[in-house]
DNA sequence: ACGGATATCGTGATCGGAACGACAAATCCG
DNA sequence: CGGATTTGTCGTTCCGATCACGATATCCGT
């Protein structure tokens, strides 16, 4: 019923948690610093950092060369040797990734497949990958977890996968799987959620405590949700689909799918259509849309644009963001001309809650689902960083 | 920057916190079962108590007549003598309520006005209202607190109220004026958001974690939103303001305004007008609802319906709530065919966030906004109840 | 070059609050 | 009426945070 009562211990399991996070998110910085961030004492900042020190998660360095007056802080850095394997199974390739405490990405691997791999398949090359990495590139160092961005509906309380389209996933007991294939703690997410908080920890919504996100892939139009500074899962954890709502149209000449989704209408393949290409990744696409001078071109992108725009008002209508982080060719669609949509989003939105709102492109590359799945696989470690010894 | 940081006296504030809310929210209740939500020690949860007690906060009764063996645990009450002022300024009528933390209302005024009253008249009244209270009605109370309840766009951080169209209110510093006039410390909210709180706490979202509240009324809709447990406001506090998005209608003959917002397509006035009234209250127009056998009335009706489950399956694709509680003509609208209603909204959502999802009215009657207004006063206390002495 | 000012760190004493153990009290049951 | 059960109470213990003091390192003005 109520985890909200503390005891004795549990502040101390806070405050390792918060000094472990702080050097996770904000980079290596000084104890002085850290003191003054979590208006904890000197005294108990130095116990705490020594204590972390010990368990291996951060490491202290001399002091940099300041200009400042005064003794020198030590510098604290979170630890190169504890890291997080990041899962990524997508339609054609599973990309797996091993990323510090640090941040750094310490390996990396991506398996182009020719033919969709199963639940089953996905955590044996999981298992396979890791394997091999633990003997070279992973050698000395401490794996704490495994966080997995699938493009599904995932329920992340048992990382149970109910319904993954393009993967052909149902009902999968992904997180059950890769924990019997690598013997790590696991954690499941939805890709754009996992993305989401990427964005938030180190990307373009970064310092935004109320933040919407939304990435538009070939696959539809996913998002995630952070409120209040944390990640907003709903009841099952299956929040943040936007791309299945359907979209207020006010003009119905924009229609294209009778009762269709916003991923109906707001649509990669759309775009590729009027470009008149077949595929392409993400640079081709965006390098096409810049370079065309097509009438045609021109209006399917300003009829997706209208229809985002009243999808985003919406969105801060209800939820009062500060920031809109807008993904792959949702991001190219808004480039265009961000000023111009920016008003449309605002033209549609009550004026109170469209303050201070930005709307930008995502920040983070190709690592971004990497990312979030490490810090799902970290999460555990920093709510309770000494809970579960060096092994 | 981390507020997240405790100090061993914060583990006393937050327990103590914990308790005090404990017995408001749930009632009276056992020490012994006190002791089993939190998972604190018996001798601690004394402690605690018995701190309450002494601020007055909390009264020890003696034990229930139990069956069971064992020896009877003295039953915690919140206090009677502790209340909170609730106002909610309407267009044609001021009210204003006095609630104790045991949730028993002690006073109650609806002053009726034949115009719209300033914010700084508002004030006023209040201030003469409660003054009148405290030689006799609240005679030996302690009042922690004001809270109010503004249909209108609030920014919660100083309740300054931005825009509230109906009372014709714009940028007033209705926090101030308030507390000014009376020397309390006051929280100010927009109504339906205070609604939602209230229909968490001890309406029909009750037990629910994660809750989406949409309330219609005479002046259109508003909402609130309870995720994770927490009353979520965004950047602003602005959020909730489903009225004014623009809602999917997927066959354009459903459509009645141009670029029309939700509340102007799903809207009282529209039903009123079916039904040939000119005015009504709820009652009245539920029963007239109810009785009308015209078929003009059951499409608009229908119509209203499919609007809304579109917004709503929305709303449950994107935050994944367990409940949905519609209050005022919305609840009414949904009465005529709950599990028809309940059967659209599924339609339109994907089937996983849908899944557990209930959707109801709301259960609080009249007194759901001074509910509300008086548990945002009451939350700085809840918070910290030893920080302001019983003065 | 040197001492004072400034700022930080380390250490030991102290404080505060929750947990724990032992015992007493209150109730039910046979 | 005595055993079983549950709970309150009191004294003690444990542990983390804080405070105060001295030590240390850098900067800066003379």
């Amino acid at each position: 019923m109520a985890d909200r009562a503390m005891s004795v211990e549990g502040v101390r399991r806070r405050n390792l948690g918060e000094v472990l996070r702080l050097v996770h998110e904000e980079g290596a910085q000084s104890r002085a610093r850290i003191t003054a961030s979590t208006g904890l004492n000197r005294s108990t900042v130095a116990d705490l950092v020594a204590a972390l020190a010990e368990a291996g998660l951060v490491e202290e360095r001399e002091p940099d060369q300041t200009k400042r007056v005064g003794r020198p802080s030590p510098i604290v850095a979170s630890s190169d040797d504890v890291v997080a394997i990041a899962v990524n199974p997508e339609v054609d390739a599973l990309e797996v990734g091993a990323i510090a405490l640090s941040g750094a990405v310490r390996a990396r691997v991506r398996e182009e497949a020719d033919r969709l791999l199963t639940p089953e398949e996905t955590a044996a090359a999981v298992a396979r990958i890791v394997e091999g990495w633990r003997g070279r590139e992973l050698a000395g160092k401490r794996i704490v977890g495994l966080g997995a961005a699938v493009p599904g509906l995932v329920r992340a309380a048992d990382g149970v996968v109910r319904l993954a389209p393009h993967l052909r996933w149902r009902e999968a007991a992904v997180g059950e799987l890769l924990h019997e294939a690598t013997g790590l703690r696991v954690a499941v997410g939805n890709d754009a959620s996992l993305g989401a908080r990427a964005e938030h920890l180190f990307g373009a919504a970064e310092g935004h405590e109320n933040a919407v996100y939304l990435n538009g892939g070939a696959s539809g139009i996913g998002g995630g949700l952070i409120l209040d500074g944390r990640p907003i899962g709903g009841a099952g954890g299956y929040a943040g689909e936007w791309g299945q709502n359907r979209p207020g149209i006010p003009d119905d000449a924009d229609r294209r799918a009778p009762d269709g989704a916003l991923e109906d209408e707001v649509s990669r393949a759309r775009l590729l259509h009027a470009l008149g290409l077949v595929s392409a990744d993400d640079p081709t696409l965006a390098a096409a849309l810049a370079a065309s001078t097509s009438a045609a071109v021109a209006d399917e992108v300003e009829r997706q644009r209208r229809i985002l725009a009243t999808a985003l008002a919406n969105a801060v209508n209800v939820l009062n963001p500060s920031v809109i982080v807008l993904g792959g060719f949702l991001g190219m669609l808004v480039a265009a001309d961000a000023d111009g949509f920016d008003a449309a989003v605002r033209a549609h939105a009550l004026s109170a809650p469209a303050e201070g709102l930005v709307i930008r492109p995502a920040a983070l590359a190709e690592d971004r689902l990497l990312i979030g799945a490490a810090e799902a696989a970290f999460a555990p470690l920093l709510a309770d960083p000494l809970a579960d010894p060096p092994a």
